[in-house]
DNA sequence: TTTAGTGCAAAAGTTTTGCATGGTC
DNA sequence: GACCATGCAAAACTTTTGCACTAAA
């Protein structure tokens, strides 16, 4: 269920980032993707929806909306970066490896493994994230 | 401790990759180096060291270990892939968010919470990549 | 002798920056 | 008016490729 764009609005409100009409269509299509997706994808389905966003916009936009922790940056599947709106919470990732589906997993119960990881060799943990690879459902029955 | 250069020939040898200098000299250096480094890092050391090794065969040689599984490719700091010779078990890093050491966490029991997080979503998991962000003991004490 | 590896230069891509313009507080 | 956002074009960088040449199986 894509969010609507007032809740999108709401949302950057509540970051700290101002809504102008680019930073809503770059988030529209963000929600609107399963998956992540690299800048010039996104850019490209700009165009392809009549918009006249600039290529340097959709970066300065995505930068400004990493910065913000509005949206993740995953690890690239092929030396670009890829963003994703994601829920707010503490969450990690779930990604095919055949359709590079991603889902999220929302349960995340590690803090005392990674504490305890951390300690025995003297960090103090701040964050920890986890990629999962695997084959989903679709992909395993073709 | 590095390993001296018959041990890396001999790693190359157990990965199916043909020992060359240029290979031997790249892999040296990755073991002389705690942490991550670039392609262009690398190269600058080779380069520092009085070698004629070109960029493109860093690039060359590093895609090759990483395909041969010898070295890790972990997330970038900085739209930069970064590299780096890690044990041969599977593990997990912890990397610290001042100094960029990094640091192997060796014992990993996730895997029954990674195949239920997985099972979860309809995903039969085959991999699993754990990141650690922290501070490290060298860094809390400056 | 055939194949694999390499250095160099050029090409291809991605991301960033400079600058002039237009919109907002 | 001052400031922020933006489009466009140019620049900066990282990474890949083509090609001629060399070393090795």
């Amino acid at each position: 269920m894509p969010a609507a764009s007032q809740d999108l609005g709401a949302l950057l409100q509540r970051h700290g980032v101002r809504a102008t009409p680019n930073r809503l269509l770059v988030l529209q299509e963000l929600a609107l993707e399963p998956d992540d997706v690299t800048a010039q994808e996104l850019w490209g389905r700009l165009r392809e929806g009549n918009h006249t966003t600039g290529l340097a916009t959709v970066y300065r936009t995505l930068a400004l909306l990493n910065d913000a922790g509005v949206i993740d940056v995953l690890s690239h599947h092929s030396g670009e970066q890829c963003f994703r709106l994601c829920g707010e919470a503490h969450h990690h990732h779930l990604v095919c490896e055949r359709c590079h589906r991603v889902v999220e997993v929302e349960k995340c119960d590690l803090d005392g493994w990674v504490n305890d990881a951390a300690k025995r060799h003297g960090f103090v943990a701040t964050d920890h994230r986890v990629e999962i690879s695997g084959i989903c459902s679709d992909c395993r029955h073709d």
